[in-house]
This record gives C-alpha cells, sequence and structure tokens, in this order.
RNA sequence: GGUCCGUUCGUCUAGGGGUUAGGACACCAGAUUUUCAUUCUGGUAACACGGGUUCGAUUCCCGUACGGACUACCA
C-alpha cells in the first residue's frame, strides 16, 4: 500500500456542519491508522459564498473533536499553500494543458444562450438538457469558432469558460472503496465548466489538481460526490495521472431524525439539538446556532457517536476512544445507506463518558456553574456533590441543574407529592426529627439516618411512609439523590431551616 | 424527467443460501433503590414487494416500489 495521505477539505461558507466532521473523523482515522497524514486544504473558489471566520472556526472545530491536522492550512507544509484561492495559476496551467490535448476547449455563451439552449432541448423533449458532445456543437466556443472569430473574441476581452471536452461514447468505470464499481456513460456526464470566468477553478479541477498534486491517497468524501466522481476520473486519465489516481470512498449521508433527506440545520433546529460542533455566529444574518460544546457534549462521545453513524467495527464493543478506533477503523466496513441521525443515541454516549470521569472533573464542571451563579463552595463539598450526582446526570450542567436545591431552599414545594404525602403522621415524624436532630452535636449521613430511624420507631410510624415527605420539606420535590447524604451536605443548620419553613407553609388537606 | 446510489426491529446496525435473524439506543414490565434516577433481569419489535436460480432464499440474479444524491461559471 502506498503511503496513506488523505485529506479533509471543507469550504469556508460556513460553519462546518456536524456530518463534515464525520468525513473528517474517518479520514483521520484512516490516516493514523497507517501513519500517514491527515491534510486541511480550504476549498474557496467561490468567491461568492466566502464567509469570514469560517476558516478559522473549521479549524477550532477539529481542534476541539480531537481531529488533529498534520500538514495544510493552518499547518503548512511541502504543498503550500492549501487555501485553493492562492493556488490560480496551477491550475491555470494543467486547464491549458487540457486545451493543448485536445481534452478542453474555449466557451463563451453567456448566462443567456445556455439558458436557450435548455429551453429549446426541452421543447424537444430531450431529457439531458446539457452541454455535451452534441449540444456543443451549436455553442458558441473554440471548437466552433473559426481561429480567427476566436482571436477576435479573445483579443477584446470576453469573458470565457473553460470546459471539459468529455468523450462522446465511452463507458467510464471506478472502483470504489464502499461501493465496488460505479459504471457512468460519458453520454450522461456533461461538459463540465473547469475555469470559471473570473479566472477561478471549479470544484472538479482544483480537486483533481490538488490531489494529485498533494499525492492523496484517498478521497474520503460524502456520497454527493458520486455522480461527479466518473468525472473527476476523466480528469486523472486527461491529465495522465491515472496510474497515481486515489482510491475513493463516498460516504454514505446523514439523514434527518424523522422522514428522509439530508440532515439540515432546520431540522436539527426544529428538533432542538445543535447541528454545529461550536457555537456559530453567523456574520451574515446575525444568527447564533449552539454548538455541541457548549451544549455539553463530550468531544469523545461525540466522535464516538459519530464514528458510528454508517461505520461499526463488527463485534459488540460501543464504547471506543479515539486510539480504539483509529485501531478498529475499517473502510470496507462503512455502510452503504444513509444513517439516520438519533440524539438520544449521542445523548447516551454522552451519559457514558461523563461517567467515566473522575469525581475531582466532575466537581469542576460544578465549580464552573456555581461559578456562574456567584455560588461558593468549597472544593470537599462539590466533590461530595459530584459523588451523589455522577448516575444521574447526561451533561455536565446536570449536576448543578439537578442538585440546585443542595444551595437553593425551596420556596414552593411539589403540589402533587404534598397532597399525597404531607399528612398528620409526616408532620408529627418531621417535626420530631427536626428536634431530634437539633439536639445534635454532630451531624452526617449516618446521624441524620438513625436519628430519623429512632424517632420513627418512637412514633410507631413506618418510615416509609414519611420519607418522601421529609424529602419534600427539605428540597421542595418529590425525587431525588439519597436523602441523608443530601442533608449531609446541605448542612444541620440549613435542614433545620427547611424543615421549620416548610412546617409553616405545607398544610396538611 | 434523466443518471447514479441505496432498502434487516421506531433508530444505529450484525449476519449471511439452512440461524430461535444477534447487539445497542429508545420503549414497556419486573427486581433493587424506604423516592426519582442509576443498576440488574425480562419483553415488544425487522429481512420493502414480485419474479427467478436452488432441495432450500432474508442472503445470489432480475424487475417493481419506495427513498436519497446529483442534474450551476456551488462545493
Amino acid at each position: 500500500m502506498r503511503e496513506v495521505r488523505v485529506r479533509f477539505a471543507p469550504s469556508p461558507t460556513g460553519a462546518l456542519h456536524i456530518g463534515g466532521v464525520r468525513t473528517a473523523l474517518y479520514n483521520y482515522l484512516l490516516a493514523r491508522q497507517h501513519k500517514g497524514t491527515m491534510i486541511l486544504r480550504i476549498e474557496d473558489t467561490d468567491q461568492n459564498r466566502y464567509v469570514p471566520g469560517a476558516e478559522e472556526y473549521i479549524m477550532k472545530s477539529l481542534e476541539w473533536v480531537g481531529i488533529k491536522i498534520d500538514e495544510g492550512f493552518g499547518v503548512g507544509g511541502p504543498h503550500a499553500p492549501y487555501r485553493q484561492s492562492e493556488r490560480k495559476d496551477i491550475y491555470k496551467k494543467y486547464a491549458q494543458q487540457l486545451i493543448d490535448d485536445g481534452n478542453a476547449y474555449y466557451a463563451f455563451d453567456t448566462e443567456q444562450e445556455l439558458e436557450q439552449m435548455r429551453e429549446r432541448l426541452k421543447a424537444a423533449g430531450v431529457d439531458n438538457q446539457q452541454y455535451n458532445s452534441i449540444t456543443r456543437l451549436q455553442m458558441r466556443n473554440s471548437l466552433t469558432l473559426t481561429t480567427e472569430e476566436l482571436k477576435t473574441l479573445m483579443d477584446a476581452g470576453t469573458p470565457y469558460v473553460i470546459r471539459l471536452k468529455v468523450p462522446k461514447k465511452e463507458e467510464i468505470r471506478l472502483n470504489d472503496m464502499i461501493r465496488s464499481w460505479v459504471m457512468v456513460h460519458s453520454s450522461q456526464i456533461d461538459d463540465k465548466v473547469l475555469m470559471k470566468s473570473d479566472g477561478m477553478p471549479t470544484y472538479h479541477l482544483a480537486n483533481v489538481v490538488d490531489d494529485y498534486l498533494m499525492k492523496i491517497s484517498h478521497v474520503i468524501r460524502g456520497e454527493e460526490w458520486l455522480p461527479s466522481a466518473p468525472l473527476h476520473v476523466l480528469l486523472y486519465r486527461f491529465l495522465g495521472w491515472e496510474n497515481e489516481m486515489p482510491q475513493f470512498a463516498h460516504l454514505p449521508l446523514l439523514l434527518k431524525p424523522s422522514g428522509d433527506g439530508k440532515l439540515s440545520k432546520r431540522d436539527a433546529d426544529q428538533l432542538g439539538f445543535p447541528i454545529f460542533p461550536l457555537t456559530w455566529n453567523d456574520p451574515t444574518t446575525g444568527e447564533e446556532a449552539k454548538g455541541y460544546k457548549e451544549s455539553g457534549y463530550l468531544p469523545d462521545a461525540l466522535i464516538n457517536f459519530l464514528a458510528f453513524l454508517g461505520w461499526n467495527p463488527g463485534t459488540t464493543q460501543e464504547l471506543f476512544s479515539m486510539e480504539e478506533l483509529i485501531d478498529a477503523f475499517l473502510v470496507e466496513r462503512i455502510g452503504k445507506a444513509g444513517a439516520k441521525f438519533d440524539i438520544l443515541k449521542a445523548q447516551w454516549f454522552n451519559q457514558q463518558y461523563l461517567r467515566a470521569k473522575s469525581d475531582v472533573e466532575l466537581s469542576d464542571y460544578l465549580s464552573a456553574s456555581l461559578e456562574k451563579e456567584n455560588i461558593v463552595c468549597s472544593k470537599e463539598k462539590s466533590i461530595k456533590i459530584a459523588q451523589l450526582m455522577r448516575d444521574r446526570i447526561t451533561f455536565p450542567k446536570d449536576i448543578w441543574e439537578q442538585g440546585k436545591f443542595l444551595f437553593i431552599s425551596p420556596t414552593s414545594f411539589d403540589e402533587q407529592v404534598a397532597t399525597k404525602k404531607w399528612n398528620d403522621d409526616a408532620v408529627k415524624v418531621i417535626s420530631a426529627y427536626k428536634e431530634a436532630i437539633q439536639n445534635r452535636t454532630d451531624f452526617n449521613a449516618e446521624i441524620a439516618k438513625l436519628t430519623l430511624e429512632e424517632t420513627t420507631a418512637l412514633l410507631t410510624i413506618g418510615t416509609g411512609k414519611i420519607l418522601q415527605a421529609l424529602r419534600l420539606s427539605i428540597t421542595g420535590l418529590g425525587g431525588g439523590p439519597d436523602l441523608m447524604m443530601t442533608m449531609e451536605i446541605i448542612g444541620k443548620e440549613e435542614v433545620v431551616k427547611r424543615i421549620e419553613f416548610a412546617l409553616a407553609t405545607l398544610k396538611v388537606e
């Protein structure tokens, strides 16, 4: 196998879509597995769609999920520059070579003329209204114009494009690593524009030229490129690079959760989950789209989830670190069908990864939340809380959000629980219990429990009967983590105060 | 419309000519938790359809249906 060199080649037209992250991931896994090179190339040949900040965003996103770039944009390397807009002259040279060899030609048709052609063909009942081996003979291009006409147009500076001269009748085949042989007849491919009138190449030319020059060994990209892949094969051939042609792998698409179709930002917004790795402030619309990071997803969990969308190791193992993914990854095991995006599964992965964190790490998450709320809390206490909450959380912020009552006394009480559980027995026990713990000089979960048992035994009321009422009086809620530990964390003084407030506020129906 | 690609539980998928079609998420039930969550145990649930080939097809072939992608001087 030749040296593995793969590239991730996004367009800086906005934030990096989650599907793009998966594409980058698969490229990265292959590169790392073979001790190869991961290259980042910016495909910004469409000047109109360039969005400032997008390049920066892409790099930051890849960094966050743990995809390291070995060579390319922002890093440098032997094939710089890695921004296509800075490689104009290179493409021009190869476009010229294609023209010289008779594999491409100049075309002067205006937008209106192209439109007219399509209309005409449509009216004539032709299925394929494209610029091809037949229609090119009726258009204004260097194949139909005389040498003088051509010269006149050129001298006058008439805008033109360079089009590929696709052969009339030929079977073009391509061996895709995921789909095996794909065959397309050349009559189905149109004479694609290679160089635009603004002097920029189109994706097709730039892509093939760069992949060749950068010695790319595998092109792993989205399925949307499959229909034009034969065109790329043709370009490799015309340029004389067929032997250096990379291997192709066209990835199945990420589909929206309900119904079918490509996963879009709109779907994600509607269903309330992120579509971008990092929060993105769209400079054109001014809109802010929350990212996975800011929503509390851990990068490792996201990666694990994404890796399994369209790929699996063939075993029952589900949890994979990046290192394990690198080991296990196999392009051949990538599925063919599109995968629906299921945010619930992503959350499950997040939960798994969150739980694997140490108490100290979890307590750091809590500290971050507390800082925002201007609440001071000792490290020992926050570690205790982390231990208490660890099996109950999906996101880091849950420690705070589900444990607020540890810091804030209730001002209201769960009504349903109050009606059901707040009765004479409960009031009796809780009042006595309050007295009992007030008389204790020391206090912790163990003592809280013993005292409660003593109290209920004395009053001959089952502990279980009043426990929820006690919880209600202290937290205002009907459910939650271990109550004794909760009391220990809250502390005796505060527990007494809360019970007093509950006793004064809650009435027996 | 045309071209290309695809189709196994609701979802992600394993499997592959003869299997009780396996796992995970979700869902439901039971146990544990003096609550809720966790955890554990169990359960519901799938080979799109029609023809071939074959002793036998979910698996191979061909159609059909359905879905998707592409069909720009966008990538």
